[in-house]
DNA sequence: ATGATTGCAAACAATTTGCACGGGA
DNA sequence: TCCCGTGCAAATTGTTTGCAATCAT
């Protein structure tokens, strides 16, 4: 971790652009994002990025490893920052809501199919569908 | 189980329709299939089912309980027989294969996850990224 | 100066919807 | 007969692409 992102970005003869220090900036702020609404968080802070360019810019950047992507349910992806990554999601089909959890929940699970199936689990896009306990009218 | 799906359609209002039976037929055949594959294998066996029929039928059918989907990646969702949901996806991101395995791989993580945050997974519905072993030279 | 990057608009792909006709109950 | 379900076409939504102007290096 010697070196910036943008210096990472020059050194493989890609440039530092506004926009994509806007985008990645944008991720970073509402930590899940889809390609939509990263183009409107970005649109709040500066002139606006068009949203072709948002789609060009998050190719990109997760090639270079800075963000990463998870499909949440039926939409868009949702993006969030590399280093942020480390969690599995928790989508609950009742209310929508994503919770954040750690990735140990998962321990038992990627060593199982290490042992009986030679899977190496990529947990950082792991989802789990399911119900919330909040769901249920008895928490406000 | 007492009653077919088609008693269950009628008792709930719904009509049997032949389009009904070749969707759920290609669902079946298929396996894992895609809105558009199922339209596609429906239009082998029969004159052919419109799109849009499709996507309303597969609704129904989930509605019923009857069939299930999952988000196997980036593209459309792939639906499968609910009687045959009892397995959990491997999706290799090399190789792109999906393999099926036993939901009891995922008891540690749906226990871990009741107790510590009150969540009820739905283990028909998980998906599970990394590589699979096939993947390396190794193998064949 | 040079060419990577952007904005815009049009092309594409996946899915949904409105409506008149046809077929199941 | 009644009205649910279908096909068709048009509308939406999400994403990609071509191209000329612009800006980082």
């Amino acid at each position: 971790m010697s070196e910036t992102w943008q210096e990472e970005l020059r050194s493989r003869g890609y440039r530092v652009t506004p926009q994509r220090q806007l985008v990645l900036e944008a991720v970073s702020v509402l930590e899940h994002g889809t390609p939509e609404e990263i183009c409107t968080e970005v649109q709040r802070t500066a002139h606006g990025v068009n949203i072709s360019t948002v789609y060009r810019t998050l190719e990109l950047l997760e090639d270079l490893g800075l963000v990463k992507h998870t499909h949440l349910g039926h939409g868009p992806p949702t993006y969030h920052l590399a280093t942020h990554a480390d969690h599995v999601h928790l989508v609950c089909r009742g209310c929508g809501k994503v919770t954040d959890v750690s990735p140990r929940v998962a321990d038992g699970l990627i060593t199982v199919l290490r042992a009986e199936y030679g899977f190496e689990t990529d947990v950082h896009h792991l989802t789990v569908y399911g119900e919330c306990c909040e769901n249920s009218p008895s928490v406000g």
